[in-house]
This record gives C-alpha cells, structure tokens and sequence, in this order.
DNA sequence: GAATGCTACTAGAACGTTCTAGTTATTATT
DNA sequence: AATAATAACTAGAACGTTCTAGTAGCATTC
C-alpha cells in the first residue's frame, strides 16, 4: 500500500520525472507514443498525482474555493449548480467548505479555504459582518453570493425590486393588510426590507412586520404571531420561512391562497411542487452560480479588475399560494 | 499580497522554523510565553499556514474525505450533520466533494479526494457498481453510507426492515392494494423491494411496482401511471419521490392521506411539515453519518480493523398521508 | 558531583510535485 | 551545406511545511 510517487512511474517508464509531469498534467512537450506509454505505466503501478504537491509547486493552478452557508436549504445547491455548470468546462479546480448554524462558523471556513492556497473564493450566503467580510476581502479575492457587500465583489439579486415585485403582486391582487416575515440575520434582508416599506407605503397601506431566524421551525413560530394580527397576504423573507407560514396555517385551520395569501423568495424546487405551489420572487440562483464562476475565472487572469459585481433581475413567479 | 511563509514568522520572531511549527500545531516543545510572542508576529505579519504544504510534509494530518451524492436531497445534509457533531470535536480535517447527476462523476470525485491524500472516505449515496467500489476500497479506505457493499465497510440503515414496517403499516390500516415506486438507481433499492415483496407476499397480497429514475419530475410522471392502476396505498422509495405522488394525486383531484394513502422514506425535514406530513420510514440520517466519522476516527489508528460495518433499525413515523 | 531526566529549542533532510533553463535530435529554410 | 527552428526530453532547484535527531541548559536524583 506504500504510495506510489511520480519518481516511481518516471523509474519504471524508462523517462524523466519532468516528462511524466507534463505528461499527467496534459501539456505540450511529451510525443504521444511516450505519453500513451508513461500512462500505461502509471495504471499498472497505481500511480495517482499528489494534488497536495501539485498545489505546492506549482504556481498557476486554478484553484476555486467555494463556500455554502446551509446544505439545508436548497438555494445554496442551486447556486452550486450554475458554479459548477461553469466550472466544470474549464480546467480549474474546486475546493469546498460549507457552514453551519454556528455564528463564527463561516469564517473559520473561509480560512480554511485560504489555507488551502485558492486563488479566489466564491462565498455564498455569508453571515458575517460587512467589517469582517471587507477584511477577508483585503487579504484575499473573493466574490459574495446572494449577499451583496461594499467594497467586495459581489453577485446578487436585486432584491429590493424582488420585494416590491412581491408586494406589488399581492396589492394588485386587492390586498391591503400585507404583513411581512422578515430575517435580519439572513442575505438581502435590508434591501427586502426596504422594497417591501416602500411598496407598502406608495400603495398608502401601513407596514406589518415580525421578525424571526433562520430556523423553519422558529418561522413557524413568529408566523403564528403575525397570522393572530390578521393580515390578508404575508410575504415571507424566503421560501423556508413561507414554508413555516403555511404550516402555520394550516395548523390554525386556514387555506392558503384562499385565507391567506403568501408569497416567498428563492423559487427553490420546493416551492414549484404542486403540494405547495408557492408564488414565489425567483432570484435566479443557478445564474447566480454562473456568474459568479465566470467572474471567479476573470480573477484568476493577470489582467484581472479588482472589483466586479453583477445584480440580476429577480422575477416572480405566479402559484396558488397567492394567484 | 506576497505570502508570507513559516520563515518569515521565524525571521521575524528570532526563533527557528521549527518551532514556529511547533507553535501553530499547538503541540509540546514551546513554552507558552515564546508561542505568545510567535503568535504575535504572525498576525501582525498576517501569517496563514499553508495547507498543502502541510498536508504534503505530514504523515499524521488525519484527514477525512467526504463525498455527499446530492446537495439537492436532504438527506444528505442530515448525514454531513452528523458527521461534523463528531468530527468538530476531534482534531481531524475534512475535505468535502460532492456528486452530480451525471453518471460517472462520483467516481471522479472519489479520485479527487484520494488525489487530496485524504486518510479515509466516508462517502454517502454512492451510485457505483459494486464491482466498481470494490476496487476503490482496495485503493484507499472507503465507508459507505446509506448504500450497503460486499466487502466495503458502511453504514446503513435496515432497507429490508423498512420497507416491512412501511408496508405492515399499511396492511395493519386495511390497504390490500398497496403499490411501490421503486428507483433502481438509489441505495437500499433490492433491500427496499424484497421487504416490500415480502410483506405483501406474506399477507397473501398481490405486488404491483411501478419503477422510476432519480429526478422527483420523473417520479411524478411515474406515479401517474402507477395511480392508473388504482392502488389504495403507495409506498415511496424515498421522501423526493414521495413528494412526486403527492404531487400526481393532487394534479389528479385526489387527496392524499383520504383517496390514496403515502408512505416515504427517510424522514427528511420536508416530512415533517404540517403541509405535506408525510408519514415516512426515519432511516436516522444524522445518526448514519455520526456512526460512520466514528467508524473513519477508528479507520485512523493503526490498529484498525480492516472492515467495519453497523446497521441502524429504522422507525416508522405516522403522519397525516398514511395515519 | 556525576549521572539522569526534562524542557526549550534548532539544523537539515524529507515530502512529491512543478518549473526554468537547458541539451539533444530532427526537420525546415536559405 | 550551413543555419535556424522546432520537438522531445532532462537536471536540478524551488514550493512551505513536518519530522528526526540532536544540543544546551537546568533541575533532580543517588
């Protein structure tokens, strides 16, 4: 079971150390009878390249860290998709980390990262403060997802348009009394926030807001809360939370989309089953992933700007929870 | 933004490389007031160790590779949940790879975390052939969760008994036309289907299996079908695919939990909500994973058992779709 | 008062790659 | 026929750690 070593291959196939480098590694500089040979050797022997030595030597390896707050909801997948979409064609490589509930978790996850030597992160849902992030920024590069950020590069959803959307949709539809679920601690709370007051007060109705964490269960919680000031439509901060409204709901005995009405945001694929069939605010998280890479592989060139953001559109997206 | 290295801390700090080693390992051989004055230095130098480097250097890093099929299935989560409770405590390192719908990608992921040098795999919801996996478990050491394997360790939950519980269930509540949507492409799959087979078999009923793929739209199109051939009770292979019949009864006009009553498996949060309750067979996801780091911890002394296998009993939880 | 043990520290050789600067052949150009 | 250009290959120095074997100093033991 010793670990078998580039020199081993090298020894066996007759050839330099160099050459069965440039050889694993797919570069030019190696005939393609001696490369076909060098591999074969290497099989039979069981050779697998030290990516850790790799990583070492060599100064141009492309590597990308990627960080995901919460496995639990499935925004952060979504995101990783379009990542990966992107990625997948190149030939960088990824190194993952993912967070926790815990509060100082996503930093000692970041560190770990920049332990590892990446050349960029792409950091998706960071809970950290604007202060600390721009610290992490000073010493490396690194593009904020879903959470927008000063002086970082960031690549978000517009969402205090997505929370007028929302808002919107639901005073268009008749409603007057649209109470708000809000999470401080979560990505585009500000803004969402924001969007929702505005719209509120251009519409002359008068805001309704509770606030609650991170947790469905506490959602569920606050939502009882909210539900017992009798709203007409509760727009929830995301689709977890919208989630824990409606089982609030229904727990009290009421229909929504008939009763109540509610929107969410993330237009995860849970909102799109037909059991909930939740109108949603659809922040494009797969395009956010895309961009986010493609602006991760910008970086990694010389040439690279030091700052670069993109906002796309969010749009909405009409189900039964609030037709 | 030059990286500062060991010998910069070192220079600086007026002691050896060695022990500033020593220092930030936080082992014996320093006394406190010199690790104090190190650790100083390298802040203020901004001092991160190189990962690779270590990795590289270090025989002993305790390493552990993970590899999650589906970011997009939850249980997954739970499983990585599990993992890290016993982890977190130790003094071990994670490094995280994750699959993807495409078909031999897990294999390569695999290659990724053995390229990593990792110490031992735990990896959860692996797709491979068993011929496949075998010859990784000969290359490295492997534990396999949720997917059982001659010859591998792993940790699973009782499939077999599962299914007889779910399936039990149902015949205790009168169903005698008790349908499953099986996936061939998941874990447990023979185990879950003989337990079903069993069960009906044994309480003189007739099988009636509709097969679906991985994709909760498919199993949605599959239930269809399988609803045309008038079941009173289906039994999914998994909670996403139960949410697929839930989503064809309610497109069908009918009711689950009256018309036609659902059993899932694996208990994933989803289940639990008010909305959906889904009765389902707890596999005990985060349990799984907290059995395999163990397992990994052990994998790491050098007096380790070769092969280690545990399987947990799982429990059925009566919600609102099968009461 | 010599031997022993312990603590705090250091020098220098690994670890397994990549990369720069070559060295040979071989082919193309004038 | 001489020169230039290219392709195929190599030697050896990095890369930034850890680890083994050791030294110096000091307290403890017999």
């Amino acid at each position: 079971m010793g670990k078998v070593t580039i020199n081993d291959v090298a020894k066996a196939a007759g050839v330099s150390r160099s050459l069965v480098s440039i050889a694993y590694r797919g570069v030019q500089g190696v005939s393609e009878a001696t490369a076909e040979h060098i591999f074969q050797v290497g099989k039979k022997l069981g050779y697998v390249p030290n990516l850790n030595a790799a990583r070492l030597a060599s100064k141009k390896l492309n590597t990308i860290g990627v960080f995901l707050q919460d496995l639990h909801n499935e925004v952060f997948a979504d995101v990783f998709d379009g990542i990966r979409a992107v990625l997948d064609k190149g030939d960088s490589q990824v190194v993952l980390a993912v967070g926790s509930a815990e509060p100082g978790h996503d930093a000692s996850a970041l560190d770990t990262l920049i332990a590892s030597q990446v050349d960029v992160i792409i950091a998706a849902g960071l809970t950290m403060s604007d202060s600390q992030l721009a610290k992490y920024a000073n010493r490396t590069k690194i593009i904020s997802v879903t959470r927008k950020a000063p002086q970082v590069s960031s690549v978000t959803s517009d969402d205090y348009h997505g929370a007028k959307l929302a808002v919107n949709h639901l005073i268009s539809r008749g409603h007057s009394k649209i109470a708000f679920l809000a999470n401080p601690q979560t990505d585009g709370y500000t803004d969402r926030l924001r969007g929702y007051q505005d719209a509120v007060k251009q519409a002359g109705l008068k805001p309704m807001i509770q606030q609650t964490t991170y947790a469905r269960v506490q959602a569920e919680l606050d939502a009882v809360k909210l539900i017992a000031k009798k709203p007409t439509a509760i727009f929830a901060h995301n689709d977890m939370a919208a989630l824990g409204v409606i089982d609030a709901l229904i727990s009290a005995g009421l229909k929504p989309g008939q009763d109540i009405h509610v929107v969410g945001f993330d237009n995860t694929s849970l909102s799109q089953t037909p059991v909930l069939a939740l109108t949603s605010i659809d922040p494009k998280s797969h395009a956010l992933g895309e961009e986010a890479a493609k602006i991760a592989l910008n970086m990694l060139k010389p040439s690279a700007k030091k700052q670069e953001s993109v906002q796309l559109t969010p749009t909405l997206v009409i189900r039964s929870t609030a037709p």
